[in-house]
RNA sequence: GUGGGUGUAGUUCAGUUGGUUAGAAUGCUAGAUUGUGAUUCUGGAGGUCGUGGGUUCGAGCCCCAUCACUCACCCCA
């Protein structure tokens, strides 16, 4: 057994593996600069009083916490020590963490450079983000998000335009069966209110945003474990309610007559839907999902979730609309914002579950210079150099070796082609070019070769 | 934090009620083929059976402990 080995829940990625997660990473920033996000970076570290209270308790829990430099122990109250209680000292032993999200270091850093912002401001940020959660499939300890945002406008624009970013990009990465779930904090409250359980709005919500997994029955059971012994068939009777997009709205306006919330949720959302079909698309692949709860700790407005059909991996995408984030950092500061997220990690075992990455999705080198002595050596470096003044990745076979060696190499590096270079080549100034694929070789002129290899391109 | 499952070759896994020298596939390596890979054939290397203890004449197999990995719950991307 090999004694090195990574910390639970990180990974490396090798180059097949970063060649695919690349292709993502292009796609979706391809999108989000066509939306005109700017990108924004900010550290792996933050201000630990910058990280905790903003997740919940919780999330507390999950933040990687940074041991101080030097003899940290040295200050520490004696008695506080002495208990053994690591939590009473931890502010005491660290002042930095790793972000959990790309959100609240975004909140961060508009309440820091609020000066030199142009508002609306819009920036997407791809970065690693890092939770102390036990790993389990699609779940992992580090792992990048894709987050693009808006602050500074109560546009309900951006929410459109969410829409139209997820289905820019699951179109370029070629995932076709896909639900983006749609739902509003204020319709949320809404139930709660009809329920008369406004006072224990974030249990209600958990419970039924299990309804898709666990079933009606499992959700009733929870909802009376925590306390709701009311009669629940008005909330089932909503819940289960079938029908497209405007029917649920219709059907949910009949029963908000009172909530000023829920109302105000209906019509957020007819408004982003009026929205969408304004910019010429239509609402194929949304899902107005009334059970649908998440983030319950900040968003305000419109929610969404995305989830790819057929496969085992949560949900892949999720955001929303937060008014006051900006405000836990600076009460005067209230900014809304909105914007959302890809799990990049999870799309790609989505993609890989369904085996749709492109088959090109490939970092290595186009052609391999394969040479039978010295003297052929020396003549493949001024091959290969000419085809990378020709804009064509390639290399040379480092050193002498029999030419078996040689074109092993490339097929284990799946370079697809091979260029062989011998006396007979040098003799008559051309070279003997091998697809790898079919084996098929042919004797080509240099120009020749340049222009095969820009087809092939 | 709570609960299941699995640890045997580089990798994926067999291994009978406990019985002599622990196997296969694949991968690696050398050759058949001194200008041709992937396909074919032949040979070779590679294991403290996760670790520590116990039961037994005898343990990969049974018992206890421990560690690692993994799946699920809570929560989340």
């Amino acid at each position: 057994m090999e004694k090195v080995s990574l910390p639970k829940g990180t990974r490396d990625f090798g180059p097949a593996q970063m060649a695919k997660r690349q292709f993502i990473f292009d796609s979706i920033r391809k999108v989000f600069q066509r939306y005109g996000f700017q990108p924004l970076e900010t550290p792996a570290m933050e201000n630990l009083s910058t990280l905790t209270g903003k997740y919940g308790e919780e999330g507390d829990q999950l933040l990687f916490k940074i041991l101080n430099s030097g003899d940290y122990l040295k200050d520490v109250d004696s008695v506080k020590l002495a208990t053994k209680d690591s939590r009473l000292i931890t502010n005491d032993i660290s002042e930095k963490g790793l972000r959990y999200d790309l959100t609240v270091p975004f909140a961060r850093y508009v309440v820091t450079n609020r000066h030199e912002i142009t508002f609306p401001f819009k920036r997407y940020q791809i970065q690693p983000v890092w939770r102390a959660d036990r790993p389990q499939k699609g779940r992992y300890r580090e792992f990048y998000q894709c987050d693009a945002d808006v602050v500074g406008t109560d546009s309900l624009v951006c929410e459109a335009e969410i829409i139209l970013m997820i289905k820019d990009a699951f179109k370029i990465l070629g995932i076709n069966d896909y639900i983006v779930k749609i739902n509003h904090r204020g319709i949320l409250s809404g139930l709660a209110e009809i329920l008369n359980a406004s006072a224990k709005e974030g249990s209600l919500f958990v419970a039924i945003d299990k309804l898709d997994k666990i079933g009606e029955e499992k959700v009733k059971e929870e909802l009376r474990a925590r306390g709701f012994d009311g009669d629940l068939s008005s909330l089932f009777e909503t819940l289960n309610f079938k029908g497209n997009t405007k029917q649920k709205i219709d059907f949910l306006g009949q029963k908000f007559t009172s909530s000023e919330k829920g109302k105000k949720g209906l019509s957020d959302l007819t408004e982003v839907l009026s929205l969408l079909a304004g910019f010429g698309a239509t609402d194929d692949h949304v899902e107005f999902d009334v059970a649908l709860a998440r983030g319950l700790s900040y968003y305000t407005g419109c929610i969404f979730e995305v989830k790819i059909g057929n496969v085992s991996i949560g949900s892949v995408s999720g955001g929303g609309r937060y008014d006051n984030l900006t405000a836990v950092f600076d009460a005067k500061e209230k900014s809304s914002g909105v914007g959302f997220s890809f799990g990049i990690d999870r799309l790609y075992d989505a993609m890989e579950e369904l085996n749709i990455f492109p088959k090109d999705a490939r970092a290595s080198s186009t052609v391999l210079v394969a040479h039978l002595d010295e003297q052929s050596f020396r003549h493949s470096l001024k091959i290969v150099q000419g085809l990378r003044e020709n804009e064509i990745s390639c290399e040379v076979y480092p050193e002498p070796a029999k030419v078996k060696k040689q074109l092993e190499y490339a097929d284990k590096k799946k370079i697809p082609f091979v260029v062989v270079i011998g006396s007979e080549e040098i003799r008559t100034e051309t070279v003997t070019l091998k697809k790898m694929e079919t084996g098929n070789q042919l004797t080509l002129s240099f120009p020749e070769l340049v222009t095969a290899m820009q087809l092939y391109k």
